[in-house]
RNA sequence: GCCAACGUAGCUCAGCUGGCAGAGCAGCGCAUUCGUAAUGCGCUGGUCGUCGGUUCGAAUCCGACCGUUGGCUCCA
């Protein structure tokens, strides 16, 4: 969430977690220990016991942590050989740190942590006793599995965050709490932009009329900067013959994501889960010269996958979903320009949405991979150049990638700093030898051809949760549902707000009225909890000079403006794409 | 899928160790015709997630299922 913690800050929080360990074991019995690592918020530890830890238990672990804290016990380093470790584990019947020591390499010392009467097994650093931990507070508890392996019994992990003062453990509360008031799920149901029901089932999206026209704006956004990037629009079908997908090999690497087939005419066909065999047949649909490449084909494809249900989370991970796709079939020579325009496309792509701040992740061949070697370089060094030319930063994971092509992954930062992996550009060196993808030569042969698979936008779903948490409900007036709302100052200048209306609305302008009995203070404050950017209020002053007094959810009350000023500036701000980042002003 | 917690009106939430289902907001009606973040009064609204069990009696206790949340694993 915030910028890397330093190494002592991450020793502290490890520390921390020695004395949370502590304090489990003296509050509850028959502990077993696993590990107990700093994370970038925080700390956790991964415990066994027969009491299952709530929240309610924290309060007793917490006491029990501050009175560690307090008695100030050194940490003391005790370096065993392989075998005392190993007995003293053994007596300890900590099972899961015996495994843990079987782990640590042959030449390793071997140490544990002793502080008070509590020792572990651990690499450390600590500090150099309790006393020097800063606050803290437990947050939440969670399954997670030994090892992180599925097949292995699940412990219970208590996570916790400590800080060096007080001042800094409430800025990270606070801004916990801020996370939650823009949580999309939140934010979409109180401005009614979208919906999940039960009748319907998990993970299935309902764009309620808001959002949907958040969606559309988008949509007409992204269409129209793809013609001026040369790609192509295809559509393409919501399902296919069990054939296709075994040629594309999906049957064989995604079974598990894919729905079970259906049956028409006697022959077996998939919901897809992706839409690069489509796209290919389009191009396989005829011949293709090397003059006319690049193709670019792009869709807002629509896609099912299955997903446990355990990881299904509001619009970010569900079960059906519509990628901003696009598959681009180039030769040899033209993949570096290609990929350089594709992070440059996605680049100005974000510079709408006012995300700013980029960096990357350079996935590169696995052990187990298809195609060509030479190609995996080429493709893997048109990528790294691109990222280079364009001064984005990256980590490199090294033979992270996929079998069938190197790939990166771009992250952006949101208004409150957390990073979001949005776009993708990935190579593909399976399915054009799958499907046999050619096209032909200045020599008059078929040559294979590159082809890149991209999304810029990752999924319009994913896309759109993240925008209603990067401007917390608060669209800028180009996305705005409603960009402004007329608040009569009483019903008789109903006729001339509907004046204002027609007139708003002709110019293009999504525009209401609000109608109610309210008087204008209430109809104010409604329509800054429903985020509308502009209010134009109008009583019989206006109406009689033919104005309107403007209001903006931010900046307040703007004075008198006659409707093609109003006009204008709405203009002006709607081709700016400005965004008034966070959202409302104070409540008063 | 696994671990844990949760599920009461459209929303936010009360409802004690089992004894007549509540509030605020929203909605509707009436009155008010109002000037930059909540006008007043009244009314409607719930098979307490679903199904089963225990009990004279279940929102409350037990079980199964469905869903949500925090994680694990995975990922657009």
């Amino acid at each position: 969430m915030n910028a890397k913690p330093s190494s002592e800050l991450l020793t502290m929080r490890h520390s921390a977690a020695h004395v949370m360990a502590a304090a489990v074991c003296q509050v509850f019995d028959r502990v077993l220990l696993d590990i107990g690592p700093a994370t970038e918020d925080g700390f956790y530890y991964d415990f066994d016991l027969p009491h299952r830890i709530g929240p309610e238990d924290f309060p007793a672990i917490e006491a029990a942590m501050a009175r560690i804290i307090a008695e100030d016990h050194p940490f003391e380093r005790i370096e065993m050989s392989r075998e005392e470790a190993h007995r003293w584990l053994e007596t300890a019947g900590q099972k899961y740190k015996l495994e843990r020591l079987a782990e640590i390499p042959e030449g390793e010392p071997i140490t544990f942590y002793r502080c008070g009467p509590f020792m572990d097994l651990c690499r450390g650093p600590h500090v150099p006793s309790t006393g020097h931990i800063g606050p803290f507070k437990l947050l939440s508890v969670a399954g997670s599995y030994f090892h992180g392996l599925e097949t292995n019994p699940m412990l219970q992990r208590v996570y916790g965050t400590a800080f060096a003062t007080q001042e800094e453990l409430n800025r990270y509360l606070r801004q916990l709490e801020e996370a939650r008031q823009r949580d999309h799920r939140k934010l979409g149901r109180e401005l009614e932009l979208f919906s999940i029901e039960e009748a319907v089932g998990p993970g299935l999206i309902h764009w309620h009329p808001s959002g949907a026209m958040v969606r559309y704006l988008i949509e007409e956004f992204w269409r129209r900067e793809h013609v001026r990037a040369g790609y192509q629009f295809v559509f393409t079908p919501h399902i296919g013959r069990a054939e296709l997908w075994a040629i594309s090999g999906h049957l064989d690497f995604y079974r598990e994501s894919m729905y079970a087939p259906m049956k028409i005419d006697e022959r077996e066909y998939f919901i897809k889960p992706m839409n690069c065999p489509f796209h290919i047949q389009i191009y396989k649909s005829r011949r293709h010269s090397y003059r006319e490449l690049p193709v670019r084909f792009a869709e807002l494809g629509t896609v099912y996958r299955y997903e446990k249900d355990g990881v299904l989370h509001g619009l970010f991970r569900v079960r059906g979903f519509t990628q901003d796709d696009a598959h681009i079939i180039c030769t040899p020579d033209q993949v570096e320009a290609e990929i350089l325009a594709v992070i440059r496309f996605a680049r100005s792509m974000w510079d709408a949405f006012g995300f700013r701040e980029i960096s990357a992740y350079l996935s590169t061949r696995p052990e187990k991979a298809v195609g060509d070697p030479a190609r995996w370089e080429q493709a893997t060094a048109a990528l790294e150049q691109a990222l280079r030319t364009e001064q984005i930063p990256y980590d490199t994971d090294v033979g992270g990638g996929a079998f069938y092509g190197p790939k990166i992954d771009l992250k952006v930062r949101d208004a409150i700093g957390r990073e979001w992996q949005m776009s993708t550009v990935q190579f593909d060196f399976n399915l054009p030898e799958r499907f046999d993808m050619t096209y032909i030569g200045p020599d008059g042969a078929p040559h294979r051809p590159y082809m890149i698979h991209r999304a810029l936008l990752g999924s319009l779903e994913r896309f759109f949760g993240i925008l209603v948490e990067h401007y917390a409900g608060a669209f800028p007036l180009w996305l705005a549902p409603e960009q402004i709302r007329i608040l009569p100052v009483s019903d008789r200048v109903e006729e001339y707000a509907r004046s204002v209306r027609d007139r708003l609305r002709a110019a293009e302008f999504r525009v209401t009225i609000d109608q109610s009995a309210d008087k204008i203070g209430a109809k104010i404050r409604r329509a800054q909890t429903d985020k509308v950017p502009y209010m134009a209020i109008v009583g019989l002053r206006e109406a009689a000079s033919d104005t309107v007094a403007l209001r903006h959810r931010r900046r307040g009350d703007l004075g008198a403006f006659s409707l093609a000023e109003v006009e204008q500036l709405l203009r002006d701000e709607v081709a700016r794409r400005a965004s008034d980042r966070n959202g409302d002003s104070p409540k008063p």
